[in-house]
Order: C-alpha cells, then sequence, then structure tokens
DNA sequence: AGTTCCATGTCGCGG
DNA sequence: CCGCGACGTGGAACT
C-alpha cells in the first residue's frame, strides 16, 4: 500500500481491513489504533481496478494506490438514508447560557450585545462591568492560545472605537491551558474558567425567574 | 444510538455498519461523511452485551448505548500483527535537516541551539547571522499565517533578554502561502522556501565531509 | 472556490 | 498521567 500526496508513505505487507463507503471514500484500518484509518482517500476521488491492484486518485492528485495479495473475505451491503447526528454542549450552546447569565463570568457584568460586530468579525459577548467600563468576552470550549490571539485583535479594533474605549477582555472557557493562560494574562486579559454544569443549573434558576 | 461524555448526542433510527477493533474501540458509520464515523468510543474501553443493546463505557465515564433493531450481517476476522505506517518528509525531519545545514536558510548562518526554550514554548532553531545578530527561525512544513504568528510571539519574548535582544526572524517552509509571506514581511520577517529533495541531498553532502 | 474556526478532533512526544 | 503542538488534520459556515 502506497500514498502519495501531502506526504509520502507507505504500508507495509500485512492483513488489513479496507471500507469503501458509498461516496467513494477508501480506508485502509489495522486491527487497533482507534476509528482512524491507517491511510485513506477522502471523496471525491476515482477508483479504478487492475487486477489485484487498486488505485485511488483524487481531483488535488493525491493517490492512494492498494496492492491485493489474498482477500480473506468480502461483502458488500447499501446503508440507505442516514439522519444525521444531533449534538448538544458545542461552544454555540456555552455562548448563548453565559449571554443569559453574564454574572457568572464576573459579578454585576451585564450584556450589551451578542455578536457585536468589529471590522474583523464578530465579539461573542460585548458587556459593561460594575464600573460602567466595556468589556469584551470571548467563550471558547477549551480556551487555547488562538483564541487569546483572536481576542487580542477585537480588542485592538474596540479601543480604537472612542465611543467604547477603553475596552478590556475576559477569556471565559470551560478549561483554559496554561500556555494560553500565561499569554492572556501578559496582556491584560482575565481569564475565567466556567463550570458547564452548574451553568446549566443557573441557567434554569435564571428562567424560572419568568 | 445514544453517547453521553465530553457532549451528548443522539442518532436516529437507520441502517448502520459498526466496526469494533481488536483494541475493544467501536465506530458507528454511516455509508457517507469520509472516514469519520458518526459515533465511536476509543480505547481503552469496556463493552457490555444486554440482549440487543451495546453498552461502550470508558474509564473516564464517557458512554456509548447501542440498540439493535435487525442485523442485517455480521463478521469477523483476526487481523493479526501490523508493522506499522512509514512517513516521509514530516516537519521533525525537516527540522534536523536544517539544524544540520542552517547555511541552506542563508549564507554563514550557524545554529546556536534547536529546539531553543521561552515560556510559551520552544523556538525550533536558534542561530546567529553573519553580523553576529541573534535570529529565531520557524520551520514548517507548509508556512501559513499560524507558523507567523507563533514566530512573532516567540520574537516578543526573546526580545525581552538583552542578552539576545535585538533577535530578528525567519519563517522556513516547503511552501509558504501568499497570505503567510505577506504578514511576515510586514513584520520584518524574512520568508524561505525550502526544497526537502534538494536539501536531503545537501545534507548527504554534509555527512560525506565525515 | 477560498478562508476561517470548531472538534467527542486524534496522535505522538516530553515532563 | 497531563500538557502541549502537529496533523495528509476533517468539516462547516461564511465570503
Amino acid at each position: 500500500m502506497r500514498y502519495e500526496g501531502r506526504l509520502n508513505a507507505h504500508l507495509p505487507w500485512a492483513t488489513r481491513l479496507i471500507m469503501v463507503k458509498a461516496d467513494g471514500c477508501v480506508a485502509v484500518h489495522a486491527d487497533g489504533g482507534a476509528y482512524k484509518p491507517l491511510n485513506w482517500m477522502n471523496s471525491p476521488n476515482t477508483l479504478s481496478e487492475d487486477g489485484d491492484i487498486w488505485t485511488v486518485i483524487n481531483p488535488k492528485g493525491e493517490k492512494l494506490i492498494i496492492e491485493f495479495g489474498e482477500v480473506f473475505f468480502e461483502t458488500a451491503h447499501a446503508l440507505g438514508e442516514d439522519p444525521g447526528l444531533v449534538k448538544d454542549g458545542v461552544e454555540l450552546e456555552l455562548q448563548r447560557l453565559l449571554s443569559e447569565t453574564p454574572e457568572v463570568i464576573e459579578a454585576d457584568l451585564s450584556l450589551i450585545r451578542r455578536e457585536f460586530p468589529t471590522p474583523i468579525g464578530p465579539v461573542d459577548l460585548l458587556c459593561r462591568d460594575a464600573t460602567g467600563a466595556t468589556v469584551a468576552v470571548e467563550i471558547k470550549r477549551r480556551g487555547e492560545i488562538d483564541g487569546v490571539e483572536q481576542l487580542t485583535r477585537y480588542l485592538e479594533f474596540l479601543n480604537r472605537d472612542t465611543r467604547l474605549a477603553p475596552v478590556r477582555g475576559i477569556f471565559a472557557a470551560q478549561v483554559i491551558k496554561p500556555q494560553a493562560k500565561l499569554l492572556a494574562e501578559d496582556r491584560g486579559i482575565v481569564c475565567v474558567e466556567v463550570d458547564y454544569e452548574e451553568l446549566r443549573g443557573a441557567d434554569s434558576d435564571f428562567l424560572r425567574l419568568f
């Protein structure tokens, strides 16, 4: 088995499981190593068979070549329509919850606007603190350096608006990585870790008031 | 099918392909959507069967529940040992080659230290140039904006060290995207594209001297 | 089509 | 075991 594309890789001779889906994607699995295949080719691509050699090529010119020795077993089955997966508890959900109860982030914090627009993209939450100063809040499920950079860029633009300035930043996440915390604090950005389960509770309490 | 773990998710009733590997990991596939399963549970975990319901639990308490309606087809096969995938041309290899022949990056560049530590992570190469000035080199296989940001952060910290300052940056990659090049040059960072094949040759030449 | 950002990312390495 | 960064990241939303 050989792959020539974004990198070059080859796979020694052994017993493998090869999966081909209806969309044409091909995956070569070993009997371990989580759900990720050893080698693969995603759709769109074209599969051509020449004897015991398969060649899979995609429009970008990436190529996967599979040579078969012995086929121990082979089967096919049509699965039909896929109704799709339903998820809860991702970043958007966290943002919705925090926008409803910003005081969880900091006492006396009140929401000005969610998804406040800037020239380089929307800030998750724009708030006002106890002293009346403006606060930009960036929300992540997991706080990493990228998020700090993003918030820094927003603050740069927000502070150019004389009606808002001075604007300080709060970085809120379920977990914040040490390096991200270091960088954030070096830039005067406050870090807050929020508990999702607790937040759900607080949110229910909040709704119960109405 | 239901997953309760890092988030909650449920999957409507339909025909699926379920893969269980020797290491105990379970993957639920639809007939499309690339190699990634709709739902999965990686090893280590424990699978318990109770009638037509499977429950997979891992030590972190994440849980996957699969309910079977009709089983259209079932098979098992032992694959045996996996000799493992061999890759060429990744970042580490590129870093090793360049650390041995830094003059490929710039004439008269000499290595001070590979993986030079800073508070926010190690710089790939710290070098001295022809004039005796310090140079931080960030190496990527593909040069994109992230890499420029990363190097900028390193330079920010390195330039606070009076024994090193002033430190300038070089961004080295096999290919550098136009936007990354623009940003880098705007920040006074020099961009160098290195040819991997040529470098292997240069490295062989280098080794031949000994 | 190109770009940005999320993800149950996964994976591998070093402390 | 955790922290951290690379990845053939993949994928979706948005321009």
